[in-house]
RNA sequence: CGGGGCAUAGCGCAGCCUGGUAGCGCGCCUGCUUUGGGAGCAGGAUGUCGGGGGUUCAAAUCCCUCUGCCCCGACCA
């Protein structure tokens, strides 16, 4: 007999988040550790879902009429220098190329050698050489809009790393476009915003608030900033995805001027928007529970795994062929048009430690299948959004009919479990001493939705480590009382401790 | 960059105070028995004890130094 605990992960979110949150990532192998400093490896179950978030993304940002290009990782110093915003809010966690190559140290090791003149900096974000680029592309108004998108690689000096959450190097995809009006570039910038919305809550299945940032919090050098904020199950914040409205500011920095149609120069207005490997950090956040990951479906990079069960030689090929026949069904049968990816766990181990596994990893749909099931050729299926002993038999046939509606079921199940978390937490304050009843040190914990009238609260709010999440976008438009001021406003702002 | 801690097998740790040539748990490998919810038994492999220097007949252990990591602050997709 085995004295496991009753669950997979140790600690348990309750006993110990931040713990629980490593032991999820290790337990369903998304990741490791690497020798660079703040840097992580991402193993192939964590690089699959960030293949499906690319897919899908990559996808929407085609429809919506953009390119996909390519710029280089190194940015010449001068180039940070031009946005007088940008450069204070980069210049702190730059990595910075100074040399050009390697020469013996005369020790048996090497030194670096060959300065550069100008050193480069590795691209924190791509606003800077992709405007330089812009400059020359665009002459006329027949240029615009210039839609580009780059998936990419970019490194942030940080100091405190945690992993997908926040890695000294992240993969994201950063789109940057440029546009005759304001208008254009406003409506860019919040279709953006929408389309990573619709992302998170229809593709991840995490319900997030859509809003604009505060002027404190705003990207370096943006005139607004929009977000999509969700919560996690440690009531914290994490800012899934930022799409800025840059105004004229990076078009006069790098003089990106086209002619209109009536002969006049003009300064171009330009967007920028990104989402990242964070969203993984996310998605565990938001739906792991304590036996490891759970995936949403239409994420994950295995929708059903097969586990084989046998005694004998005789059964073991009978039930390997029922299971092959099974995986090449449903292997023809379609979710959101999309082949059912399938898997077959053929490895000599005893079948409760296969389950284990594939529950860790978080594959939606479990199929036992053993000569029991083969005899009333039926499946016993286990979900991963229900109980660990909840297992149905279903009739072969019936299985495969239904499996799509499954799959959106146990989505549609994990979204709304999230969204009533997300609502319960979210608190709806008056003054503030609710507001200290959330937010304190000793504080409950949450989103808190308060009338806000001034821009800059930092004073009150930093020694609490809370930050302003977002103004909502969806706002009564009633007045009531600024808590913090005492001054009627129309305004209302949710603020949060954040990752 | 300030304050604290740590560095020993893949992972988690003991050993250090009081020097004598490295151990435990998990994992891993092999075999047999198991297999419908994290298996049992038997056997086995694995270490430049973070780097460099010093003291000593002898250093994981004592001393010096460097590096890296973790936690707490300032920064953050």
């Amino acid at each position: 007999m085995s004295s496991k605990p009753t669950h997979a992960i140790s600690p348990t979110r309750a006993e110990d988040y931040p713990q629980w949150y490593q032991q999820v990532i290790t337990a369903a192998d998304l990741a490791d550790n690497s020798a660079v400093r703040g840097c992580m490896v991402i193993k192939p179950w964590g690089y699959a879902i960030w293949e499906r978030i690319q897919a899908i993304l990559d996808a929407q940002f085609k429809e919506t009429g953009h390119e996909n290009a390519y710029f280089p990782l190194l940015i010449p110093l001068n180039y940070l220098e031009k946005e007088a915003q940008h450069v204070e809010g980069f210049a702190k966690e730059c990595a910075v190329v100074t040399h050009t190559r390697l020469e013996a140290n005369g020790k048996g090791g090497l030194k670096p050698a060959g300065e550069l003149e100008e050193p480069y900096i590795i691209r924190p974000t791509s606003e800077t050489v992709i405007g330089v680029q812009f400059a020359k592309w665009i002459q006329s108004y027949r240029d615009l809009p210039v839609l580009i998108n780059q998936w990419a690689n970019v490194m942030r000096w940080e100091m405190r790393t945690r992993m997908f959450l926040r890695t000294s190097e992240f993969l994201w995809q950063e789109g940057h476009t440029a546009h005759a009006t304001q208008e254009d570039a406003i409506a860019e910038t919040k279709q953006m915003l929408n389309i990573y919305a619709d992302f998170a809550e229809n593709y991840a299945a995490i319900p997030v608030i859509k809003g604009e940032k505060t002027p404190a919090e705003r990207f370096p050098g943006a005139v607004n900033t929009y977000t999509i904020e969700a919560m996690m199950q440690d009531k914290k914040a994490l800012q899934a995805a930022t799409s800025h409205f840059l105004g004229q500011n990076f078009a006069k920095s790098f003089d990106i001027q086209y002619l209109d149609k009536e002969g006049k120069q003009e300064f171009v207005w330009t967007t920028s928007w990104g989402m990242s490997t964070r969203m993984i950090g996310g998605l565990i956040m938001t739906h792991s529970d304590d036996d490891g990951l759970v995936l949403p479906p239409r994420l994950a990079p295995l929708h059903v795994i097969i586990i084989p069960i046998y005694r004998n030689a005789e059964d073991e090929e009978k039930v390997l062929a029922f299971c092959e026949k099974l995986q090449k069904d449903l292997s023809q049968t379609f979710y959101h048009n999309q082949v059912i990816r399938s898997k077959i766990d053929k490895r000599d181990l005893n079948s409760g430690e296969k389950s284990w596994h594939w529950i860790k990893k978080g594959v939606p749909v479990r199929l036992e299948i053993g000569p029991r099931d083969i005899e009333k050729d039926s499946v016993f299926m286990a979900r991963r959004d229900l109980g660990i002993k909840e297992k149905t038999s279903l009739i072969k046939n019936d299985f495969i009919e239904k499996i799509s509606s499954i799959l959106d079921e146990i989505q549609t199940n994990i979204f709304n479990k999230a969204k009533k978390f997300q609502q319960e937490n979210l608190h709806i304050v008056k003054n503030i001493e609710e507001f200290n009843e959330v937010l304190s040190e000793s504080g409950i914990g949450g989103f808190v939705q308060c009338y806000c009238a001034p821009d800059d609260v930092e004073d009150i709010i930093k020694p609490m480590k809370v930050s302003a999440r977002c103004i909502p976008l969806e706002q009564s438009g009633e007045t009531g009382v600024c808590i913090f001021t005492g001054e009627n406003t129309n305004r209302q702002v949710i603020f949060a401790k954040a990752y």
